[in-house]
DNA sequence: CGTCTTTTTGACCATTTTCAATCAGTGTGG
DNA sequence: CCACACTGATTGAAAATGGTCAAAAAGACG
């Protein structure tokens, strides 16, 4: 086995961003060629994976900004959850029959690709993996919980205030940040379709957010002037990432 | 090893209810004995689980409904999935820290729990039932996802159509009901609670399905008359329960 | 400079909420 | 059996929130 090959191709593994691999060492993570099959390039506004897709693969991203929506027959379009490095997307494509949403890139996306035949490898031989895949899956249903609480009962204001402290600190523990200038590359019609309202009224929602010296709206991109008050005034404690448990 | 005694304890055995254990015999589900700690009975209103706990351990529903919910400070509550025999709940409290949401039975609910810590074995000695939490988790995210779509982006009208047949198709492959009456022990406020309205304009909402033929609305339960109509105008697909692939 | 996308605004309309009662059904104790 | 308390369903009217339409302004870019 030429293990310095294996190396290279581990350097940037996507599974170190899972959280049971990130202090592993590019030698522990060799076995991870076994289930790799290629990388994905997918350019801003191009469909990565698009509803009723069968047999798709798992992907890890590795870079870059996406989205996961779900639309109505008339084209209403409601975002899901955003997707950012170390996030693994394409599990229900995997698990189930088919993809029920899509998912677009919002900048270039670069992907790892896993070959939906070897998930079961992953189970059988390598169950910390496994259980990292579970971990992910549940870290998912949290962040959809939060968002459905959040269209069902916070008010707009509210619900615009969540969804920027949200991306701010999910961007931040995903190491996309350097500042308080949050470059969240996405578009008002976006935070609209996140949001569950119209364009215009998400637009005066975020003037108001603006008045109160909360954030800055700037071309797809949003300063964070102030984090606890956003904080406040969705009521959300924010993330406590607890690291996942030992296995 | 008394085989019998651990048969007999798995006669009903919740792990028949997930996908890959269907078709086991009391034999081979014998080795189940080894996780299951204990069971639990909740009444109606006796809240399962609650929000913040840790340690919780893992449980499969046997018998009963639950709802899945979440609160704002201010008390304004968003349901956001029921609990049917055969739903596995508790694993965020399992996987990570705390549960970020509380568990409320709807009637008597039954659970088999099984411990917190014993979930490592089932990862390196039972990679076939891991898989199958990991198929459960999935298969609650694609619910949510369809959930947040709807509360997004539906009206109140289409969302309540939506819900209705939801609960009425998910109960019938829970085995639970019997002919078009279901009994969805729920009232118009839990029904408000999880379309994000309140409860007045429920009210008039199920009133305007009901006028239509589409529903029958009664203390505690409804009817479904069409539910071919209530797919239509929620422009649903329905569910098409695939089963979980072999791994 | 012209074109394209994104943001911004105002006026008007629709949906949904809130408030405040009322009604119906169920169970209890007298 | 009836008064009473409770819970859940129902109603109408007023008020608020958010949506739609149409158009203009502001950047981004070749």
């Amino acid at each position: 086995m030429d293990k310095d090959k294996k190396r290279v191709s581990c350097s940037e593994c996507p599974l170190r961003s899972l959280p049971a691999f990130r202090d592993f060492s590019d030698k522990e993570l060799a076995f991870v060629s076994d289930f790799k099959t290629g990388e994905l390039v997918a350019d801003p506004g191009a469909t990565i994976l698009v509803e009723g897709a069968h047999s798709a693969h798992l992907y890890t991203v590795l870079s870059g900004w996406a989205f996961r929506y779900k639309t109505l027959a008339d084209g209403r379009r409601q975002i899901l959850n955003f997707v950012m490095p170390g996030d693994l997307v394409g599990l229900q494509g995997t698990l189930m029959d088919e993809m029920q949403h899509s998912i677009e890139a919002l900048t270039p996306v670069r992907l790892c690709v896993f070959e939906r035949g070897r998930i079961s490898k992953v189970y059988t031989q390598h169950p910390t993996l496994a259980f990292d895949i579970t971990w992910m899956a549940a870290r998912e249903e949290r962040i959809l919980d939060e968002n459905l609480l959040s269209v069902g009962r916070r008010s707009a204001f509210e619900r615009a205030a969540y969804l920027l402290v949200y991306l701010y600190q999910r961007a931040k523990l995903a190491g996309l940040l350097t500042g308080r200038s949050a470059e969240i590359p996405v578009t008002q019609q976006h935070v609209a379709d996140t949001l569950g309202l119209s364009t215009v009224h998400t637009n005066k929602t975020l003037r108001k957010l603006a008045d109160r010296n909360l954030i800055k709206w700037r071309e797809r991109a949003c300063d964070i002037l102030d984090e606890e008050g956003l904080l406040t005034v969705s009521s959300w404690e924010g993330f406590e990432e607890s690291s996942r448990p030992f296995i």
